[in-house]
DNA sequence: CGTGTCTGCAAG
DNA sequence: CATCGCTTGCAGACACG
């Protein structure tokens, strides 16, 4: 603890307070204010409070609240509370008016006596600032007060030190604290002010500090501070404690751990897991690897492990993968996100891809579950019961589950690990045996050798441990003693059998219960074991916290209640196996008290929880406090008045943060585009909306290298996200993929240092429902774009809505690149008024690259199938909106835009508002105009040459592909509303449907999500033909109802409608056809 | 203070 | 060759008015 100087202060007004360290320590910081606030202190230098001004009263009371606040852990809100009452009072001039004074006194309460000077109400300026109603000025004045106030107490403090002036070791240096820091910020502040230095609330220009005091660094901290001299708070204490300024470097702040940190020093113990492996497992390596580690490494992975065993029938079953690829001989090889199959081939391998997903589904399969049984009603709520949840998991899932593939490798002794790679790569799941070398999930295999150098790597086998978390599931549904299930995961559920294990203790006494729970749990554990030949462990106690914490104890391949003498229990639990307790949180704890793993008894003791909330926040402050005590109040249960809970999810994101390796923007874009429509199949087949689309990317870390030590990882980043607010909800890929760019360009990130994207749709809405709001949309015809005034949005007033010829309220619920579109328009037709702030309100910076108009994205070249008229699909986005919006607009600027759009700007970008009018024929041509006069423009005769080879190479894969897509779908033949159809069947379906709707104004949106669906489904099993035929059966009959329009004017919505459909079917299988390079 | 956006953490 | 570092929800920091 830094030395107090003002211990000598006197303390007044608060004995009945005198054991509360809270107020104690309230008193410590603030002590000085005593004496200002006294006027019965008896020294001499003390004056009266001067008070000017009519709000002493509320200041008093505040005041008063504070010191009389029973409740902790409010230290910090009330030190900025008081230190702003203490900013407001120190007198500005001396003599001015006294109109009224606080006075503290002895006594068991702190008491006001306040004499405000009713006649001088009217000036109540610096009243208005305080009054909690304008936060805005009051955060302005905050600033300049406080620097004001810092200067009083220097000089008070000057005094209070005999006049002598403490060395000014912080002269002329601005400091800026950040974070959680020890000592605290007010201590720091102090200490920094008495000592000549200047503070810097969080509240003002963090650029303008010469130092920034930061205990904790955070990746994206470390870059917003990259310019300044960040330090721990320890240096502030030492130069004090030294009376000189010490050298801050030696104090830098460490940025916290990473990925890249788990490899610690990995390739520096060459020698000895050398020498270890030799002499274990290859004699054959011996002779020839001295200088190679690698291929002693090698020795035990997968790929040569039937070496080892001498049995060709383990050969894992990625070998055969790879043989079938090499078969095409030289298919370009998918490396990073550049390659079109990239997504694609990436999720099919990931891990955690396939974790997250099981898991959404799972969760989605029990919601509906509980739903049709309304089997929630049922929940007993007898009080008499004991309660009993049960936790159960599999032993190492993925290592035992992949053993089996290998019966002869011993899974008893062999130390095994699950993994792709033999250095760099995760170890997704490790058996007990390497656990008991010290491995765990999650490290680095090279990382795991250096700890077992006979470490066994084995692939995965994804389906295998589907099919046994099958069997585990539907085990646990067949039982009906199970009253709520609850899927964690994949392999893990937290089950209520309260009711089952309760059925012989009707009294309440208790009895019977531990034995009833040990047989259920017996059972099931055999039951799971014959089933699957694998292992799982269960924990059981009366919350899910302990639960949890009892399987802990359980495994592996046992069993544990957890009923009696849990105070004891929890004692040398590690803080970091409670739920919410990861890597930061243990690291945050063990620092403070300087213990490296810190048990649960060390919170108990060394903390309470006030100091628990100042380091991690109030709510994981308390949440952690409670478990220490083994309270824990999480349901399990299914709340169905949660809204959220029907919906079944916030949120639908898709992450890629491996293989990201970009040079152009037009790749990012490609790449988006990809993104765009997986996240549209995921929000079609989740019957999702969404209105809200957030981007986030890693960006590579200027000191990180180039080449992160993983194999195309991502290294150390730090994040950047970007998020746009939709106005209507969707899930049209082509507003999404344009909202990304959109979103990518306003980021404006350095391309080449782009590790990460990720991509997030939230405000969720049922698709349902988005049918009526699509609607509403439409009524933006109101929309009209004159020459207008612009204005900032402030108040939905109706009075001045008939001013505006822009309805903003609208306007404002657009896209935000829809904004700028609209924008744009105005600057074009000339018509801009004054432009306030617009362009601030709509978030938009405005840049050369920015200017995502109304551009419809040429996707890809597909000449039709049999000899038809060749034709560019083009990818328009469509969007109600949009198309909406587009009809008021001037036409003018596209005639003359697109030929010269920005040499910036992606090739692919069109303007189609002219395009669109055209009959398609025509249409194609002036595009095959444009891409042939810009090709001419921008590239040189050798990289027509290049392009011309590129062309050609294409060609050549697609075919195969094409031919090898076509021989694997032969007899397989996807449901539609789940009954078999056939092509001619469908075809008939398609007829009767578009005939049925047309009247009607078009299908529901909701058949065609079906219908997309099923196409989509096709294309996934790589029946491009059947999806073709049913286009153009589509086409065909629509070309039908279009020539019978002349009869019936009213039908003309429904075929226009019926157009755009089969303009977006036919888009989904350009696309298709793009990303598997195929042309037809 | 109430709200929104961005960042960080945890889980498996 | 390597390697496949996802996805969701919650909470905190800070900005804005
Ligand atoms: N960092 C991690 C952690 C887990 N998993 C996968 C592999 C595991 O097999 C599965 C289940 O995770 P568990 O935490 O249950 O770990 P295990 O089942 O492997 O071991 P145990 O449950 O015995 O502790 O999730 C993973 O891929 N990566
Ligand atoms: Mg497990
Ligand atoms: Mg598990």
């Amino acid at each position: 603890m830094s030395p107090v100087p003002f211990s000598k202060c006197d303390v007044i007004g608060m004995a009945g307070h005198d054991d509360d360290p809270i107020h104690e320590e309230i008193l410590k910081q603030f002590s000085f204010l005593s004496f200002v606030l006294s006027t019965e202190g008896g020294q001499t230098q003390e004056r009266p409070i001067e008070i000017n001004d009519g709000q002493t009263q509320e200041h008093a009371i505040i005041l008063e609240e504070i010191l009389d606040d029973d409740l902790t852990g409010q230290t910090q809100e009330h030190a900025i509370i008081l230190e702003e009452i203490l900013d407001d009072h120190i007198p500005q001039e001396h003599g001015e008016n006294q109109t009224g004074h606080v006075q503290l006194e002895h006594g068991d309460n702190v008491t006001s006596h306040i004499h405000p000077n009713e006649d001088n109400d009217d000036d109540d300026n610096i009243g208005k600032v305080h009054s909690f109603g304008d936060y805005g000025t009051y955060f302005r004045h905050k600033h300049i007060k406080q620097q004001k106030s810092d200067k009083e107490y220097r000089e008070w403090d000057k005094l209070r030190n005999n006049g002598i002036e403490r060395p000014q070791i912080f002269n002329k240096m601005v400091f800026h604290v950040n974070g959680y820091t020890n000592p605290s910020i007010n201590e720091l502040h102090r200490l920094m002010i008495i000592h000549g230095g200047l503070f810097l609330s969080y509240l003002t220009k963090k650029s303008a500090a010469t130092h920034v005091i930061c205990d904790r660094l955070t990746p994206r901290k470390l870059v917003e501070f990259k310019h300044c001299k960040v330090v721990r708070a320890q240096w502030i204490v030492d130069c004090i404690q030294e009376g000189k300024l010490l050298d801050w470097k030696a104090y830098r702040t460490i940025p916290d751990i990473d990925y890249a940190q788990k490899r610690l020093s990995f390739g520096c113990t060459m020698a000895q897991s050398d020498s270890m492996a030799d002499s274990k497992s290859e004699p054959e390596s011996k002779s020839e690897s001295k200088l190679s580690n690698s291929n002693s490494n090698l020795d035990v992975d997968f790929s040569k492990s039937d070496d080892i065993e001498s049995d060709p029938e383990i050969l894992p079953l990625t070998q055969s993968q790879k043989v079938i690829e090499e078969q095409y001989g030289e298919p370009p090889r998918i490396l990073d996100a550049k390659h079109p199959d990239f997504l694609k081939s990436f999720f099919a391998k990931s891990r955690l891809h396939h974790l997250s997903t099981w898991k959404a589904d799972l969760r989605l399969k029990f919601l509906r579950r509980i739903v049709q049984q309304q089997k929630c009603h049922l929940q007993n709520t007898n009080t008499l019961f004991t309660k009993v949840i049960l936790h159960i998991d599999f032993d190492c899932f993925f290592a035992t589950a992949s053993a089996q593939n290998y019966p002869n490798i011993d899974f008893q002794t062999t130390p095994i690990a699950v993994s792709h790679g033999v250095n760099t790569s995760d170890i997704a799941s490790c058996n007990y045996v390497a656990r008991s070398f010290g491995i765990k999930n999650g490290m680095w295999v090279g990382g795991a050798r250096k700890l077992c150098p006979n470490l066994v790597c084995l692939g995965y086998d994804f389906q295998k441990y589907e099919e046994y978390a099958s069997h585990f599931y539907n085990y646990l549904l067949l039982r009906d003693d199970l009253d709520t299930i609850f899927p964690v995961l994949i392999d893990e559920v937290l089950v209520d059998c309260t009711l089952t294990v309760n059925k012989n203790n009707t009294n309440g006494s208790g009895v019977g219960v531990a034995k009833e729970v040990d047989v259920l749990m017996s059972t099931i554990r055999r039951d799971i074991f014959d089933l699957t030949k694998c292992t799982i462990s269960i924990g059981a106690s009366h919350n899910v916290l302990l639960a949890k914490l009892a399987l802990r104890k359980s495994k592996p391949n046992g069993q544990y209640y957890l009923s009696s003498n849990i105070e004891g229990f929890l004692e040398d639990v590690l803080v970091r196996s409670l739920p919410g307790v990861g890597r930061s949180i243990e690291k945050r704890i063990a620092q403070e008290i300087d213990v490296e793993e810190p048990l649960i008894q060390h919170i108990r003791t060394l903390f309470n929880e006030q100091k628990l909330c100042a380091m991690l926040g109030k709510a994981t402050g308390k949440k952690i406090w409670n478990y220490a005590y083994g309270i824990d109040d999480t349901a399990i249960e299914f709340d169905e008045n949660n809204k959220e809970a029907i919906l079944g999810r916030k949120t639908v994101s898709l992450d890629v943060n491996y293989g990201i390796r970009f040079d152009k923007v037009d790749q990012v874009d490609k790449f988006l585009m990809q993104l765009s429509q997986e996240l549209y199949s995921r929000l079609i087949s989740l019957r999702f909306c969404g209105s809200q689309l957030t981007l986030k990317l890693a960006i590579r870390l200027p000191e990180a290298p180039i080449d992160p030590p993983k194999y195309l990882g991502m290294g150390r980043c730090y994040f950047v996200s970007k998020s746009s607010r939709l106005g209507v909800a969707t899930n049209d890929w082509g507003i999404i993929g344009s909202e990304l760019k959109s979103l990518f360009r306003i980021a404006s990130v350095q391309i080449k240092d782009l590790r990460g994207i990720a991509v997030t749709m939230s405000k969720l809405e049922d698709a349902e429902l988005m049918k009526r709001s699509r609607q509403k949309t439409l009524d933006l015809n109101d929309l009209i774009v004159a020459g207008s005034k612009r204005r900032k949005r402030t108040v939905t007033g109706s009075s001045d809505y008939s001013v505006d010829k822009i309805d903003w309220d609208v306007f404002k619920s657009l896209p935000k690149s829809l904004q700028l579109e609209l924008e744009l328009e105005q600057i074009k037709g000339g018509s801009v008024g004054t432009r306030t702030s617009s362009t601030k309100s709509s978030g938009v910076i405005p840049s050369p690259t920015k200017p995502n108009g109304v551009k419809a994205y040429l996707q890809q070249l597909i000449p039709y199938q049999q000899g038809v008229l060749p034709e560019y699909v083009r990818v328009v986005e469509k969007s109600p909106t949009k198309k909406a919006i587009r009809k008021q607009l001037p036409k003018k600027r596209s005639a003359s835009n697109p030929p010269s759009s920005p040499p910036n700007w992606q090739d692919e970008s069109y303007n189609t508002s002219v395009l669109q009018e055209l009959p398609s024929s025509l249409r194609a041509e002036v595009v095959r105009d444009q891409q042939i006069s810009r090709k001419f423009k921008h590239e040189s005769l050798k990289q027509k040459l290049l392009d011309k080879q590129n062309i050609l190479r294409d060609v050549e894969t697609i075919t195969q592909a094409w031919i090898d897509s076509k021989a694997t779908t032969v007899n397989r033949s996807p449901l539609f509303l789940n009954e078999k159809v056939t092509t001619l069947s469908m075809k008939k379906k398609i007829q009767k449907w578009i005939q049925e709707t047309v009247e009607e104004g078009g299908p529901h949106p909701d058949d065609v999500q079906v219908f997309a669906a099923y196409i989509k489904q096709l294309l996934t099993m790589g029946d491009l033909t059947r999806s073709m035929v049913l286009v153009q059966e589509m086409e065909n009959r629509i070309d039908y109802e279009f020539a019978l329009l002349n009869r019936d004017r009213n039908r003309q919505v429904g075929v226009e409608v019926w157009k755009e459909v089969k303009e977006d079917i036919n888009t989904l299988i350009s696309q298709y056809c793009r990303c598997n390079k195929i042309i037809i």
